[in-house]
RNA sequence: UGGCUGAUGGUGUAACUGGCAACACGUCUGAUUUUGGUUCAGAAGAGUCCAGGUUCGAGCCCUGGUCGGCCAACCA
């Protein structure tokens, strides 16, 4: 995306500001570190759009890096997914790295540092040292085995690597400060024992670095200027820093952590380990389910790496927490395939429409549009015939006049045919419709020329001939989770969110025979439904499809479906995920919030303002309000809520006292007429 | 009783060294339309968490608060 941003997100700034600062854009590089423990979800397509991203704004190469240390995790088939992903989403890595390709070079610094009396082996139990970590709050303790010798801890360090220990057992910590205010300072762990072979190096190691001891140091090895990562990882920066420190040539270059927020969709998760518990626990069929925000499952489901990084680029990069609201990607989805799906026909809830004056038996073959959005895309064959499947909400008996479909006595266009006009119904007993009987205007056909094929009549539907249609599997999604932001609740697990009716399966769709030769992947328009793709359960006599997304659709707004999925929310009762909503804001700040913009108003929206200040002032306490009686003078609006408040507790039995005179008299006194008018009925003592 | 960090319409982001708060999604009108889609025209919606200060002028600077997030894995 060359996208001339007007303005860079602040990672891009900073990037700039170094190339400014005299940074050779030559030593510009960057990565993309990855664990192979789980598929890359729409969180890490930021991260990669970031960091490709830059690399391509600058001719600079970005390595893929798998941070692959921890073998009880990690498979080569996140290895592989991984990379079909990212290549999927449009970038090239410059180098296909590991961190397993570091650990001698980990492990000779390792030596290094114990010799330099920087680190030191400790055997107790995992509970013990966390014993003498301390708290956040309070400082740490050293344990027993601090202060060993050099020699005995490359003695002891030797012995781990040789597999001598069992695992868990030993450990090798760095030697840094157990009081730091940073937890992650009190000496971290360096190496642990995991006798588990490992997806590249086998059981070549039995010792393994932890995370922080090797993401620097990798970087430091790739020569990464820029290594980017998310907000959770600030803390760990100091430890980055320190651990250069110990081993940095000052003639190469320094990597530097930056850290940007990870992002959240709406109505979802985005961590491995709850995606995986959604896999292992078969809510979903597996890391690609369309239901997924995984990047396969966001493939297989229909949507295009254009969209996802146009999501990307709208969705912007900065340092707060935040949820997207899903609605940006389904736009972002919708953009794309417009100017790009297929147009074809397909009924999903069949009812039979017969055209009683259309020859019985006759067959003919329309033309029927492939894209209106791009006059180069031709035109495709569409058979006709008297007897059609319509989507059965397209037909009512009584339509009413802002019903613009198909109704008893009215006309609509078969879409790429007939005009016709409903004249009659079979039902069964229960009175649920088996026919509708229709009369065509056979001089209407579409394109003829004629003026009846030209005349403007108020619906438009989709059909397809019975005859010739040919049947398929379709599978509609919803929202995997019933909650905006499902992993949020300190109370609740984000699985009791979890949305019964996310997957409505059409085991018979009927579809128009030019879809016959669809393979998977293929992405058309349903008219009037939304966008599909060929599923990869599709076989040879059965074709499977997937929604992508529904089209806009202003007609279901006004008409809230009988049991209604919670698509497009209106209240947001909660929204602690966010850290957007100031939680339970307090009666007084929200009066403030109120006041703030009192003397803009008028009107209605002025009594509307004085009543919720007047209802949230029952829940305020004397001692809150009074320190707003020192509000500065210009600052109107706060006094008049101060003043409506003060009148409100004043009836409630609030006893008079100099500070409150005063506040009064100064409101009296004030030039702004809205306040002295509320000081007037205060100081009357009479409510308003 | 700690450290780090953040706060701008319903949502996500902008606002170069202080200068009329902008863009996108969403929402609502209207027009066009052989998709109740698309497109086009328009509207509503925030005075920037609160208070104090500096300044001719503050979303940006200073002080003090409030509220949120992260930090005590032999995970990354």
């Amino acid at each position: 995306m060359t996208e001339e941003s007007a303005s860079l997100n602040f990672i891009e700034q900073l990037v700039a500001d170094d190339l400014a600062a005299g940074f050779p854009s030559e030593k510009l590089r960057f990565r993309f570190p990855p664990e192979p423990n789980g598929y890359l979800h729409i969180g890490h397509a930021a991260s990669i759009c970031l960091n490709f991203g830059l690399g391509e704004q600058h001719q600079a190469p970005v390595n893929l890096r798998f941070d692959d240390t921890n073998p009880a995790k990690e498979e080569q088939e996140y290895v592989d997914a991984i990379k079909r992903d990212i290549q999927w989403l449009g970038f090239q890595w410059a180098n296909e790295l590991y961190s397993s390709d570091y650990f001698q070079q980990l492990y000779d610094w390792a030596l290094q540092l114990i010799k330099e009396g920087k680190a030191y082996v400790d055997e107790q139990s995992a509970e013990v040292m966390a014993a003498q970590k301390g708290t956040p709050t309070t400082p740490g303790v050293a344990g027993p085995h601090r202060d060993r010798t050099v020699q005995e801890n490359l003695d002891l360090f030797e012995r781990m690597k040789a597999g001598e220990f069992e695992q868990g057992s030993y450990v090798l910590r760095a030697k840094i400060d157990m009081a730091s205010p940073n937890m992650l300072m009190r000496d971290p762990i360096l190496y642990r024992i995991v006798k588990k072979a490992h997806h590249r190096t086998g059981t070549d190691w039995v010792i393994y670095p932890m995370y922080d001891w090797t993401h620097g140091e990798s970087d430091y090895i790739e020569q990464i200027s820029h290594s980017l990562c998310t907000l959770e990882f600030k803390p760990h920066r100091e430890l980055y820093d320190w651990f250069l420190d110990q081993i940095i040539d000052p003639t190469l270059l320094r990597p530097r952590q930056r850290e940007f927020a990870r992002r959240n969709l709406s109505y979802t998760v985005m961590s491995k380990r709850k995606l995986l518990q959604l896999v292992e626990s078969k809510t979903v069929t597996g890391w690609d389910d369309p239901r997924m925000p995984t990047i396969s499952g966001l493939r297989r489901r229909g949507y295009t790496p254009e969209s996802i990084r146009h999501f990307s680029d709208l969705s912007g990069i900065s340092k707060r927490d935040s949820v997207t609201d899903v609605s940006l990607l389904e736009y972002c989805i919708r953009e794309d395939l417009n100017k790009t799906a297929t147009r074809v026909m397909a009924v999903l809830d069949p009812v039979k429409l017969v055209i009683t004056n259309y020859p019985a038996g006759k067959t003919e073959i329309l033309e029927a549009e492939n894209n209106p959005e791009d006059p180069n895309s031709g035109t495709h064959e569409l058979p006709f015939s008297g007897e059609l499947y319509i989507e059965r909400e397209d037909f009512k008996e009584e339509g009413g006049n802002k019903f613009f479909r198909l109704s008893l006595g009215n006309e609509v266009r078969l879409k790429s045919a007939y005009i016709i006009k409903g004249e009659s119904v079979v039902k069964d007993t229960n009175g649920t419709i088996l026919e509708i009987h229709c009369t065509a205007d056979l001089d209407s056909k579409s394109g003829s020329g004629t003026e009846a094929s030209t005349r403007k009549v108020k619906g438009t539907l989709h059909w397809v001939s019975i005859p010739h249609a040919i049947k398929a599997e379709v599978r509609e999604y919803d929202r995997l989770f019933l909650e905006e932001a499902p992993d949020s609740h300190e109370d609740k697990n984000f699985m009791e969110f979890v949305n019964p009716d996310s997957l409505k399966v059409i085991n018979e769709a009927y579809l128009e025979p030019f879809l016959k030769e669809a393979s998977v992947g293929d992405k058309f328009q349903f008219q009037r439904l939304g966008y599909f793709t060929v599923d990869k359960d599709s076989t040879a006599d059965k074709l499977v499809f997937n929604k992508t997304v529904g089209l806009r659709d202003s007609w279901a707004k006004q008409n809230p479906a009988p049991a209604p999925t919670p698509q497009a929310s209106q209240p947001k009762p909660t929204n602690q995920g966010g850290g957007q909503d100031q939680g339970q804001r307090s009666a007084l700040n929200e009066i403030q919030k109120i006041a703030k913009k009192y003397t803009n108003l008028s009107g209605d929206k002025l009594e509307a303002a004085r009543t919720d200040i007047a209802r949230l002032a029952e829940e305020v306490s004397y001692e809150e309000l009074e320190p707003l009686f020192q509000t500065a003078a210009k600052k109107v609006g706060t006094r008049i809520g101060a003043m409506i408040t003060l009148g409100v507790l004043l009836n409630k039995g609030q006893a008079r006292n100099a500070e409150i005179e005063a506040f009064i008299a100064a409101g009296l006194a004030d030039e702004d007429a809205q306040l002295v008018e509320e000081a007037k009925v205060v100081s009357s003592g009479l409510p308003k």
